[in-house]
DNA sequence: ATGGTTTTTACTGCGTC
DNA sequence: GACGCGGTAAAAACCAT
């Protein structure tokens, strides 16, 4: 048995070596089909043999500054670490290593570890001195602790902290609860990233009830005019599918339901859980796969009624738009 | 605060396995 | 008889004004 599966894993390496070799060879001249040559001067690309031009004003990633020699070059770069608006002080700040080595690897003496103890700490009580440097440290860890409970990607976590730290500096906290606030930052954040989680979700996951969230949330927005659109129920789709262990079929069939009731004017005013709830549903059962109402209504936290009642709509404007076509 | 819209709750009847 | 589904009425929640 093992060695067979032995055999298939080593088969999947040579055809996935084969497939990057294939496209390594794919460039060559379409004329002469001699050797291309990038031309990173004039941002061309071009034949050895023939000279014909194939790709031109190719972008050139390198620095636009010219350095003579070393000196110069650590002079004009600009590179360093990426900062992160993760950290609440971009990730710019010094830290001392936790493990006890010097810079060679070798283990420090007893005396010369507990310096480093003492330094560690002043290093962190300066880092985080004033209040707000300490109440933006507590606010992303809340932020990154609840977008790891709901599975949010990186990106929604960083342009969380961003409206977080827009909030702080104009005064947005006072009368609001820090966790309040870091939790309407990552919900809005979320909704902007097209990787909306429902407001039950958010709370299920912070300190803070539906109605602070809420009233939060909507002052934030104001206040810092952040324009969000409403959530696209199609958002919702595939993680409900992948709930229901649905098809890819049902998966893009709901989503042409929800695109016909778009175009049917259908989704104003309806809330988006619901309306890709029933799709789902809807979905499930021109697919003949066995979902019922109820358990759609369990992953999605909607009502039966309200699945009847959208998904009704959605086949009713799924016929008309098949029969007018 | 209020009124209009949407969602939820609770209940009932029907058909099927 | 339990279950899935459809419908209804009233209550609750939500939203803009």
């Amino acid at each position: 048995m093992s060695d067979t599966t032995i055999r298939t894993y080593t088969e999947e390496m040579a055809e996935a070596e084969a497939e990057q070799e294939e496209q390594e060879a794919v460039r060559t001249c379409p004329e002469c089909s001699g050797r291309l040559v990038s031309d990173s001067e004039h941002g061309e690309t071009v034949c050895q043999d023939c000279g014909l031009v194939v790709e031109e004003d190719a972008v050139d990633r390198g620095p636009e500054w010219r350095a003579f020699d070393a000196s110069e070059k650590d002079s004009k770069s600009r590179v360093g670490a990426p900062t992160t608006n993760m950290m609440h002080d971009n990730g710019l700040s010094t830290n001392i290593g936790w493990q006890d080595k010097d810079a060679y690897g070798r283990a420090l003496s007893s005396r010369q570890r507990a310096k480093m103890q003492r330094l560690r700490t002043w290093n962190e009580r300066f880092r985080t001195r004033d209040s707000k440097e300490r109440n933006l440290k507590q606010a992303l860890g809340e932020i990154d602790r609840m977008a790891s409970a709901l599975g949010l990607p990186e990106n929604v976590r960083e342009t969380a902290s961003v409206i977080y730290r827009r909030a702080l500096s104009e005064d947005l906290l006072p009368g609001r609860s820090i966790e309040g606030v870091a939790t309407a930052a990552l919900y809005a954040s979320a909704r902007q990233a097209g990787t909306p989680r429902s407001l039950d979700e958010v709370t299920m996951v912070s300190r803070i009830d539906k109605m602070e969230l809420t009233r939060t949330y909507r002052y934030i927005i104001r206040q810092l005019n952040l324009e969000i659109k409403p959530a696209d129920p199609e958002s919702y789709v595939p993680r409900f599918a992948s709930d229901l262990e649905l098809s890819d079929e049902s998966e893009r069939r709901a989503r042409d339901l929800l695109r016909g009731a778009r175009d049917a004017g259908l989704l104003s005013g309806k809330s988006p859980v619901g309306l890709a709830a029933a799709a789902i549903y809807a979905a499930a059962l021109l697919t003949n796969e066995k979902v019922t109402q109820s358990q759609v209504s369990d992953v999605a936290n909607i009502s039966e009624v309200t699945i009847r009642n959208r998904y009704k709509e959605l086949l009713e404007a799924a016929d008309v738009t098949t029969v007018t076509n």
